[in-house]
DNA sequence: CTAGGGTTAG
């Protein structure tokens, strides 16, 4: 708006930016007779007492129409600077309409809430000056704490309105759910559900969602899957949490699955952008190549296919379901690729077995003058560690702090690790870790004792395994580990040691577990398997593999991995690997010629890793198995990686 | 005497 003429000599004494009518109006009067500066908040400590009864606000005074306070809270509306604000709290002070609910809020948003004008501690030092503040203004400090550095302010802030009994509403406790899931606190998210019910707000579905939130993100999924059930109109986004929080308990089979029951005909929900993220992710998870195709169909159905996040979700969706050639065709359809983009593509080659690709990709985002970050590196390092590109590698981590300035986190050592174990280079390895600056994890340790495992390394396995003992860190599979190092090294007498040991620590194998997606159906099967329906048919099947492999040549490990101790105490020749009866159940239901697809949790022994080789030449089927870490494309015998020899 | 809410890419 242009300003009036007669305005513009007084123009220069207001601060810039005004540009209302109103604000600067109000300004400029206050220029001209206020004398009085800032003014000194409130000692905040002085605690009043809770009110027996109603706020005793003037009424009188500020009831009748004054136009003073209409300018006034357009006045704070369009406050642009900082000490227009101090100026006009001058002015609320002097005509105490301070204590008017009605222009203190006003006053609070602006200071509280984000924007040019925000000042947490004056936003609090403000409040503490209201003498009965409404649950507006309670919500507006909460609302403020949850967005802030600390949350916990707005879980005090809570009591303290309990306290006076002002009243809460479903924002109220919205905020303090949000504040609560900020700093993670359980116990004040349960207080806030408790006092949901005395409020009566059981049944507002929005604050509702919050509260499953809440649960979610405290790993507390029954609890979360519980109020879920309460509210009564579940929209999207209340699908949304649930499907965030069942991914989170590691339960993506279920969330895939609420895919096709919010559609129904009882829910009739419509899944949008965020769904379609979230269901991406659980396709990664579960290696769902097809479903993962359906939710790509239904998002350029709906429109989104131009949404960034959702092509970057594809990427990685694709690669990580070990479909490079999907992932690349929706990279190039990708207008304005960001550092995700060419992130997720890297680390797809990467998991692929494709490193040099990797690091093409990684230098002509550099062309494009796309900075690279920590999780870019990631990608890269990990390409160099699975394709054996030692030096490049050791170049690249070096660059990375020196040349892009990022200090390699816990990750980029434990892909250095890799890379620097995998080459036989294990002293280098153990240095590596022992002199980084951040304290080491146990993965990293795990990952020198896969090295030590593939090199034959007896005696750094087990100071290795002693670094693991003393983080409390050592679990079933790397006690395995130095098993298979103690028994390819011929320590039969030290196997039979670290038996008798892992048997008094009562220490738990993992069990393995590999999944196959058979027509958009995710199918699961653990070690001896004996829940799926058509278990008869399927050992049948893989009897009869095996009997077809062994003529071809291929033989049985009989010291390899020993995935399961108790197996020869058993009395078993042979146990039956989860991956191999996803195979069998694979050759069952698809046609001949398919590619199979499985995904396993653990590392992939050398014994299933034979056996892939030589079925997928007898049986002429491509095979990609994607255990912990890595992609292994089996086809006419061979393998895509070069970890197993 | 009134501002304001929940899910989200590598």
């Amino acid at each position: 708006m242009a300003l009036p003429l007669f305005f513009h000599n007084r123009w220069l004494l207001a601060p810039p930016n005004l540009h209302s009518l109103e604000s600067s109006f109000i300004a400029i009067h206050l220029l001209h007779h206020t004398t009085a500066t800032a003014p000194q908040p409130h000692n905040p400590t002085e605690e009043d007492e809770p009110p027996s009864k109603l706020p005793p606000f003037h009424h009188t005074e500020h009831n009748q129409p004054t136009p003073i306070k209409e300018l006034l809270i357009s006045a704070i509306k369009s406050a642009s600077h900082k000490t227009h604000l101090l100026q006009l709290h001058a002015h609320m002070l002097r005509t105490s309409l301070v204590q008017h609910p009605a222009v203190s809020l006003h006053f609070l948003y602006r200071v509280a809430l984000s924007g040019p004008l925000q000042d947490h501690s004056y936003s609090h030092r403000f409040f503490h000056t209201i003498t009965y503040p409404f649950v507006s203004h309670y919500n507006t400090m909460i609302r403020a704490s949850s967005m802030s550095d600390s949350p916990q302010k707005g879980l005090f802030l809570y009591r303290d309105m309990r306290r006076r009994s002002v009243s809460a509403d479903p924002l109220t406790s919205t905020f303090v759910i949000k504040c609560c899931i900020r700093f993670l606190c359980l116990f004040g998210g349960a207080q806030v559900h408790c006092n949901v019910f005395k409020d009566g707000h059981q049944s507002d579905s929005l604050l509702l969602t919050s509260l499953m939130d809440l649960y979610s993100q405290c790993q507390q999924c029954r609890d979360a899957c519980k109020v879920f059930d309460e509210i009564p109109h579940r929209d999207t986004i209340a699908w949304n949490v649930m499907i965030s929080c069942l991914i989170r308990d590691k339960r993506s089979r279920d969330a895939l699955s609420l895919f096709d029951v919010m559609q129904n005909s009882k829910y009739e929900c419509e899944p949008d952008d965020v769904t379609c993220l979230l269901l991406l992710q659980a396709c990664a998870h579960l290696n769902a190549l097809e479903f993962g195709e359906r939710i790509h169909r239904y998002i350029l159905e709906r429109g989104y296919g131009a949404a960034l996040n959702l092509s970057n979700s594809l990427i990685s969706m694709y690669s990580r379901c070990g479909s490079l050639d999907k992932a690349y065709e929706v990279f190039k359809g990708t207008c304005n690729k960001s550092v995700v983009s060419w992130s997720a593509m890297i680390s797809g080659l990467a998991a692929n077995g494709y490193g040099r690709e990797a690091i093409e990709a990684f230098e002509e985002m550099q062309r494009l003058g796309i900075r690279p970050d920590d999780q870019t590196f990631t990608g890269v390092l990990s390409a160099c560690s699975h394709s054996g590109l030692v030096d490049v590698g050791i170049s690249v981590f070096d660059r990375m702090s020196r040349e892009f300035g990022i200090t390699p986190t816990i990750h980029h050592y434990g892909c250095m690790v890799d890379l620097l174990g995998r080459a036989g280079l294990l002293g280098k390895a153990y240095q590596l870790i022992t002199s980084m600056p951040v304290r080491p994890d146990s993965t990293i340790w795990r990952t020198l004792l896969g090295a030590c495992r593939i090199h034959g390394a007896v005696m750094l396995g087990e100071r290795v395994i002693e670094h693991l003992i003393e983080l409390k860190a050592q679990e079933a599979g790397d006690y395995v580990l130095l098993l298979n190092i103690y028994s390819s090294a011929g320590h039969w007498d030290k196997v039979a040691e670290v038996r008798k040991l892992m048997k008094e620590k009562s220490i738990q194998t993992t069990p393995g577990c590999s999944t196959i997606e058979v027509k958009g159906i995710i199918h699961e099967f653990v070690v001896d398997d004996v829940l799926h329906p058509r278990k008869g048919e399927i050992y049948e099947k893989l009897d009869e593999i095996n009997k077809q492999l062994k003529i071809a040549g291929y033989v049985v490990e009989p010291s390899s991995e020993l995935h399961k101790i108790d197996d020869k105490e058993k009395g078993y020749v042979l146990s039956y690997h989860s991956e191999k009866l996803a195979i069998a159940f694979g050759v069952l239901a698809t046609p001949q010629g398919t590619t199979l697809r499985v995904a396993n949790n653990l590392r992939l022994c050398i014994d299933c890793h034979n056996f892939l080789k030589t079925f997928s030449w007898v049986y002429n089927r491509d095979v990609v198995l994607r255990d912990h870490n890595r992609f292994h494309h089996f086809r006419g015998g061979r393998c895509s990686c070069n970890d197993y020899w």
